[in-house]
DNA sequence: GTTTTGACGCTAA
DNA sequence: ATTAGCGCCAAAA
């Protein structure tokens, strides 16, 4: 993809409050790509060990990456409880960036 | 140029 | 709550 998607895409990431997710379809649709949920996934995979992308899950609030990293721990860390790779309370604190522009 | 792959999403059983 | 099937689209093979 082009450059723009990608730094938009981080753009929505970083406004992702603490202690909230959003997932790769929202981002995609937030962004004027309704149908590029995958590509998201894919801006996502190579990037810094810093970078907060475990703030973002499937649509079906599941950790679909925590075989790389250790999201589980850093979620928790911000009080999101995550229990087999399954996001607990998914709908109370899935955060919508579509609500925020 | 064609086929396969993949950090996805939605609907119907 | 799970599974199966289909739609989607860029990147890699």
């Amino acid at each position: 993809m082009n450059e723009l998607f990608e730094k938009q895409v981080f753009e929505i990431i970083m406004m992702t409050p603490k202690g909230r997710v959003t997932s790769y379809g929202a981002i995609a649709k937030a962004v004027g790509f309704p149908n590029h949920s995958r590509q998201v996934g894919n801006v996502l995979k190579n990037y810094d060990e810093d970078f907060p992308a475990h703030w973002v899950c499937n649509s079906s609030g599941r950790i679909t990456a925590s075989c790389q990293r250790d999201f589980v721990g850093k979620l928790k860390l911000e009080g999101v409880e995550v229990k087999d790779g399954k996001i607990q309370n998914f709908k109370k604190i899935f955060w919508n960036p579509l609500q925020e522009l």
